[in-house]
DNA sequence: CTATTACCTTGATCTCGATCAAGGTAATAA
DNA sequence: TTATTACCTTGATCGAGATCAAGGTAATAG
């Protein structure tokens, strides 16, 4: 049993399934991590399927590996909104609840690492500080969902996409080990649909905020779903927020 | 030591000083309240004072006990949105954490029981079950976040108000064992600014929107801070959630 | 090869909530 | 008493983003 440290990520990845699992390898020792790797099983969802509906019973908890999945709530209406996005290392599942409060969907093919939860909480209960990680990482989503709370409360629609664009490229930077130096390039994982779910806008709006951004020499669109940003602290501006000036070590 | 339980939440009141703590009243046992008695005392702030400031290092933990205090976030040009809603018993400050990411301010006069951060947290790291209690409400203010995002991404102006005020009359009644019986009463804790900051609008539209529910026969106005509200499923409805149609047993 | 499908872009117009502006009300100070 | 201050309401106008509409592009199916 392996671990390597992952940048700027306070916790390891399990050499053995090859995964990061944010919630059980920061803090986990090998007769742990042993009895994690036997109840494992790995699950592949296609693009656009339902991983978990909204009021389902849920009897699993795991980690993304690969692809990205989105949390999301609908009014009866149609009008939807994302309220999270979980990409590879991610934890899925609520430690201690039974229903889901909201759908998860892949955005594109994802692979998931699972555990059926009574064993996995009866390992959380004998190790206390797997529940103080879990603290720790529900906390971190807390505040990533306040952050969205700003953004959706008081942001332009030039802003939320300059936004989502930081949070693409930073999350992409740290799992490919990417640097800065002349420009970022990355892939967007979601639609121009899921983009404007997430950002409480149109798809219109998306399309025509990335174009402006494009016309302002902000970003290069390769195509439509690949991004090239010359300037990563001129982006960061265009998203109106001082908080994590320089998360790139 | 006695607990008394109160309508629909899943924690006690401390008799010894009267006052609900979410977190540690659930699941403590008397040895562990006596020595969080030793270790507490109370401070209290006048509205509009700020209790802590975005960015500064916070070394006390504690709850409300009377009053209303806010979370909110400040871009560099002023704009601003409250991320969080703090009423009595709510837990104030995050175990494990450092520094405030967010502005708390009383909204109007609001004392707080608190505790001296390492010697809650010694005590934490020695109970267990006050861990389990922590992450579940730290999961349950991640949902109300969560539906905050819904509502600011998607809702309008009017289903706005609407849910802010079906939230506030909810906490209310939880308080007060009102019974809905022919309306329910109650007081807006916060100025139409304050609301403004919640809801992502202006002052003028949560004024126009209030009046609104007013003319609609929604809400009455005794006067701009006291609602009545003669039938509470309507004003649901005006909130366009479909969820938690009937928490009030 | 063409047809279908899913996704993206751009233009024209509309609308909800923001902005600008003027008063109103009630509490405290002078 | 009047003045000041803080808060709330309402009207007029404006504008960012939604909505309606029409194509464009690329992948897969037939």
């Amino acid at each position: 049993m392996k671990h390597a440290p992952l940048i700027a990520q306070n916790h390891m990845r399990c050499a053995d399934c090859a995964i990061r699992h944010k919630a059980v390898c920061a803090y986990c020792e090998p007769p742990e991590l042993a009895k994690l790797d036997a109840m494992k099983s790995y699950r592949t969802f296609q693009a656009g399927e339902t991983i978990v509906w909204a009021g389902e019973e849920v009897d699993v908890l795991g980690s993304v590996v690969s692809g990205v999945a989105t949390l999301s709530r609908t009014l009866q209406d149609g009008r939807r909104q994302m309220v999270g996005l979980l990409l590879p290392s991610d934890f899925v599942g609520r430690p201690g609840r039974r229903k889901a409060p909201y759908d998860v969907v892949a955005a594109n093919e994802v692979m998931i690492c699972q555990f059926l939860k009574p064993k996995f909480e009866a390992l959380v209960s004998a190790t206390p500080a797997l529940e103080r990680r879990l603290l720790d990482m529900t906390l971190d989503e807390l505040d990533a969902a306040r952050e969205w709370m700003l953004l959706l409360g008081r942001k332009t629609a030039r802003e939320r996409i300059a936004s989502l664009l930081v949070i693409i490229a930073r999350r992409d930077a740290a799992l490919s080990s990417t640097t800065v130096g002349d420009g970022l390039r990355f892939a967007l994982p979601l639609t121009r649909e899921a983009m404007s779910d997430y950002l409480g806008l149109t798809i219109e709006t998306v399309s025509r905020q990335i174009s402006a951004l494009k016309k302002s020499g902000i970003i290069i669109l390769e195509d439509s779903r690949h991004v090239r940003v010359p300037d990563y602290v001129a982006l960061l501006d265009e998203a109106g927020d001082d908080s994590d000036g320089g998360f790139i070590s």
